[in-house]
DNA sequence: ATTTATGATTAGAA
DNA sequence: TTCTAATCATAAAT
């Protein structure tokens, strides 16, 4: 805290005189000049303020500046403390507690990392695979905008400190009040803050772009993968009498279209809806399903690990419920056949969710949708 | 370039 | 909440 009291080494000369002659020296000149000054310098320093400090006159130069310090004082505090980015700040805390990254990563990053194989059992959203992408990406977004932050915050730490200390030694020479160090250190932090929303407001930025890219991704469609669409098909033809498979069935069938479970039912939604609107274009697809599922066990049941779902893991392929396989097949087989799928026939559509496809088609254009006997129909094509 | 197929989104009903 | 029905927007086919 005190001046060393070490003995002063012969001040050799304020500044030497560059040596490089009446023209200027380059730089590397320059930076050994300051090199070399550097280590005199301070020790030249502590020289002159211990003697500062010893000089008999010290008490009343101290009083002197507390004079003038006493005139300008009034003016000084007339600086009008800026309160401006307040409202911008706390917005962008907002916006960004909102989009999670402020948040101390709430979940162990187990989940996210292992998208790839097994879903695990929890999981009840199954967006997880379009989401992983933008998760990892906004868990790098956090982990940096955190580590940031945090150097801020030591940064301002240390240069608080370190200008208290300054602070704290000229007061020993001059006059400081508690409140100028204060404000001083008020101004320091209103710095840092600054940057600090600077931080905050790139981050924002980083975030925004992200997510809107995450949008546009979901808003381009791209078609299921030959797989997906050959186990949704596999089901809906196989359960045609009622395609609606339970929460844990599109779990299934998501997971081995590779797909999520929302995309399961958008797919029955559209497929239902379509299917019921002309039936007649669905024929030929029906048939191809339905004969592969009771004939062809080679399609694409090669080894298929049915470690998960037991029971109702698609009863179409083996005939797990034979009833209910048979029953579509004939159905299907019997639109496919009969030149009407008789009119009032509700008593086999009618199963369980009460006829889907209860109200009748609203006439469509050509054809009307009754007469299922498309492979032939499309010949006029 | 136009049409068709298809995945996603939306409003509203049960 | 899920489902239907309409609709949007784009991929694929013509």
């Amino acid at each position: 805290m005190d001046a060393q009291p070490r003995p002063a080494p012969p001040p050799p000369s304020p500044r030497s005189p560059p040596p490089g002659g009446p023209l200027g020296p380059d730089t590397g000149d320059v930076l050994q000049q300051i090199m070399a000054i550097t280590d005199q310098s301070l020790e030249e320093a502590q020289a002159r303020k211990h003697a500062l400090n010893c000089h008999r006159m010290k008490p009343a130069l101290f009083s002197v500046l507390c004079e003038i310090k006493e005139k300008t004082a009034l003016s000084i505090r007339g600086v009008p403390e800026e309160g401006l980015p307040d409202a911008r700040l706390t917005r962008l805390d907002n916006m960004l507690l909102a989009e999670g990254v402020s948040r101390p990563e709430k979940r162990g990053r187990g989940a996210a990392a292992a998208a790839g194989t097994a879903t695990p059992g929890g999981c009840p959203n199954g967006n997880g695979l379009e989401h992983s992408d933008y998760r990892a990406k906004l868990s790098q977004i956090r982990q940096i905008y955190h580590s940031e932050l945090e150097k801020y915050e030591q940064a301002c730490h240390e240069f608080t400190t370190h200008v208290t200390n300054l602070l704290r030694e000229q007061s020993r020479m001059r006059p400081v009040l508690p409140e100028e160090m204060e404000r001083m250190v008020g101004v320091i932090h209103s710095k840092f803050s600054a940057i600090q929303m600077q931080l905050k407001q790139s981050t924002c930025e980083a975030v925004m772009t992200l997510r809107s890219r995450l949008l546009d991704a979901r808003r381009k469609r791209r078609n299921f993968s030959k797989q997906a669409t050959e186990v949704l098909n596999e089901y809906f033809y196989s359960h045609l009498s009622n395609p609606y498979p339970s929460e844990e069935v599109k779990q299934e069938l998501a997971r081995k279209g590779g797909i999520t479970v929302s995309q399961v039912s958008n797919w029955f939604g559209n497929k239902r809806i379509r299917y019921k609107k002309n039936m007649g274009k669905f024929q030929e697809e029906a048939s191809i399903y339905t004969a592969s599922t009771v004939a062809d066990t080679t399609k694409v049941w090669g080894p298929r690990s049915q470690a998960s779902c037991p029971s109702t893991a698609s009863s179409g392929s083996s005939g797990h419920f034979p009833l209910t396989s048979a029953r579509d097949a004939l159905i299907t087989l019997r639109t496919l056949a009969s030149p009407r799928p008789a009119p009032g026939g509700g008593s086999l559509w009618s199963q369980s969710r009460g006829s889907w496809q209860g109200t009748t088609p609203p006439v469509s254009t050509s054809p009307p949708a009754g007469y299922p006997s498309g492979a032939n129909s499309h010949a006029s094509h």
